[in-house]
Order: C-alpha cells, then structure tokens, then sequence
DNA sequence: TAGATTGTTAATCGATTAACAATC
DNA sequence: TAGATTGTTAATCGATTAACAATC
C-alpha cells in the first residue's frame, strides 16, 4: 500500500543494471560498489543507489552490493526469473527472424507463429509452428499465453490486437508503426525502427530555422 | 550561437508528430490546432507548442497549424527530407529482415549488406549486393555511406564499430546487445530488443521485495 | 575501532503544465 | 472588431545529483 509508482525512467535503467552485472557475473566478479558501477556504466553512483532503493535495500553500508543477491533480484524486478509463453503474430521477414531468436534465456518461450497464409499451414520455424489465425483465441487461452508479438502489417495490426485483448492477453510487443488502441490492462510495449531511425537522423542533421515572416 | 541544446525528450516526440501529421495530409486535413492535436495524440497542447517553439514559430495566432508546413518542417528538422546512404553490417535473420524493410520513403537508402560468408557473395536481397566485408572501408568512402545498421553477433560488433568510425561513418543504429566504444563524433543509437521486452516483462509482473534483514 | 559505502534526506536541475499577453 | 489560438513566461512537478548520517 505504501507503493510508490516507479517511473518509466527508473524501469528503462534497470535492464542495463541486469545486462551488467550479468556480465561481472561471467566475469567471477562478487562484489560491487555503486561508486565502481557508476564507473563502468557513466551513470552517477548517486542514481544507482536511488534507483535500487526503490524496490529495497540490496546492499550493505561499507560493503557495497554482492553481484550475484543483486543480478537475482532485478531479475525478479523485471519478471525474468519466471518464464512468460509467447507468440509471433504475422510470419514475414520481421517476424521470422524474432523467432530465429532465442530469448528463452530471459524466460521468454515462443510458443507459435501465426499467419493468414495457407501455404504456410503445418510448417514451422527453429522447432516452433506456424498456425493460422483461426486457431489464435484457442491457442492463447489453452496455452496461457502471456505476451503476443505483432509484427502484421499496419492495416492489419489493430484487429489482431484487438482479438488478442479480447482473449486474455497480458501484453502486446507492437512492432507496427502503429499506436494500439486496447484496454488499458493490456500492456502495450512498441518498437517503432522508423522512429529510432529519425530520432538517429535528427542527430547528423543540422536543421536551419526557416526565415521569419516579417 | 543561440542554439539551447534539445532535450532528448523533445527529439523523441518529433517522430510521432511527424507520423500524425502525415496521416492527416494523408486524410486531406489542412490546418490542426494544438488543442486538437492534443486530443489525437493524447499529449498536452502545452508540450506541442513547447516542442516546437524549440525549432521555431510555426504556426499562427487564432489559426493553428498548417499541417503540410509543420509536417515538411519537421521532416527537415529530423533530416528525412534529404536522402542517407546506409549498409548493412550482418546479413543474419536481422540484417536480412532489415534490408527487405523499404525505409527509402524517409530517405534511408540501403546500398549494401555486408557479410563474413563466402558462399552469400555475388548474392542480392531486393535488389541490394552483399558484398564481403574487406570491400567495408573501400565501399563506405565512395559510396559516402553516412548509416551502418549493426546486426552482427555481440563478439564482432565493435570490431565493426571501429572499423567504420575509421573510415569515417556519420551514424551507427546498432542492434547488437551492447554499448558500442566510439569515438564520440559517431553518433550510436542502439535498438535493445531484449531490453524492450524485459520494460514489458516488468509492466506484468508483480516484484515481492524481500524480506528485510532483521 | 576505523574506513568504506550504503540508504536516505535535501538541494538542484530540468521538463512539463498552466496561464496569459500578443496577434492573427 | 471579436474570437481563436499561438508563443512565451511563470509555476509546478518530477527526476537527478549532492551530501551526510547510519551502519556494516
């Protein structure tokens, strides 16, 4: 109950914290202090320490913060120390190659792809299959499926959003150049490439300010 | 001289303003007003004109805005009304993905995939070479390549990195999980795909903080 | 114990929102 | 002119940084 609300700007940090430390990990590195971390990642100690008390106390005064306790924890944070079924909805190029990836390592298990063409009926991709979209509702519901990945076409996105939201889903990975329009308990997180691609434009661009109107 | 700095924040809007007005032209609409805009686009009328009053005076009192000026203004402030050379660096799932993905529209032009296996040189995706990557540097300085897409394996990207700060490359959008070391006139802007999905993951998990230690 | 480093409060900085005079 | 809406200043809100007492 006393629950602050986390800001997105904490939540966008802590995966690179997990990214991190997992590494320090690999590396047989047991303990860290936020002044040490703050050097490796360019972020101010001060932020870090911040940042983790808002979910608690992980570290000990004169000691600093054990990797492993704290590498655990935000992963319990994130929600990836549990596993979370997935599908890919909309089986072309974009979607093919997220299945060809493994994220089962987070926890994230890709369940089926689906798609609208037939031909594409009982094939499948890196182990997983291709189903078609009548199966959807079924499958999510059976399956207990968690997370749909929309990588359709625009014209095509927002229906299947919308039969998803209807079936229970948890959240949607919108990789459409879309903004989806679904109840608010369904949890819409977007990658927009175009977007990141001007936002890259904008910065090996000079922008002259046009005349002032006399 | 003048010149304030731009905040991230402001940058990362642009992108969306653009693709709503964009629509709009698209649906024959001539003039918007920020209060309008506002309701569309679930932003304050405030923040749109605090935006854009960053760039310039773009609009017009007891008028608004005409949307195909501030749409044009803001395709130049983002830099996607001139065109930009761009390669491939990785022509895995990703990098193939990538190139089959039509980004010309906003000016991003793919000249080349470049890839490490023999057997895909002389190949093509959608018209465009995949050349072997000892023709990088030679390629990138007459083609005056200004975009590298990473979509290499985490152990070769900043090899990659290097080479192509070396030889002069304006911008790299890297999606290797990864914060690439370049020299700091490089601009990197990083696709963290796994980070993404770990902000939804968090979004639907539920974080028990531990038990304090007594 | 002395030294180190956290957790946390206070100060600062920056971004968002509100308000309104300027002006089309 | 009257009404509408911007551009811009001021007020508020939130996030980051600094400081330091608590404590291992």
């Amino acid at each position: 109950m006393e629950e602050r609300r986390i800001s997105k700007a904490v939540i966008k940090r802590l995966p690179r914290y997990y990214r991190y430390l997992g590494e320090m990990l690999n590396n047989g590195v047991e303990r860290i202090s936020s002044g040490e971390l703050s050097n490796k990642m360019q972020v101010t100690a001060s932020q870090i320490r911040q940042d983790l008390n808002n979910f608690g106390g992980f570290g000990q005064q004169g000691y600093g913060y054990n990797v492993q306790y704290l590498y655990d924890e935000i992963g319990k944070i994130l929600g990836v120390n549990t596993t979370h079924p997935m599908i890919i909805i909309g089986g072309g190029n974009f979607g093919h190659a997220l299945a060809n990836y493994d994220f089962s390592k987070n926890g994230f298990i890709t369940k089926a792809i689906f798609d609208i063409r037939p031909e594409l009926a009982g094939t499948s991709i890196r182990g997983i299959p291709v189903l078609m979209m009548d199966e959807l509702e079924e499958f999510v519901e059976e399956e207990q499926i968690e997370i749909a990945v929309l990588t359709l076409p625009k014209s095509k996105v927002q229906e299947a959003a919308t039969r998803l939201a209807a079936c229970g889903i948890k959240a949607l990975w919108n990789f459409a150049h879309l903004d989806l329009d679904v109840p608010k308990d369904v949890v819409v997180e977007n990658v927009h490439l175009v977007d990141s691609l001007m936002q890259l434009s904008y910065r090996i661009t000079s922008y002259e300010r046009p005349e002032e109107a006399e």
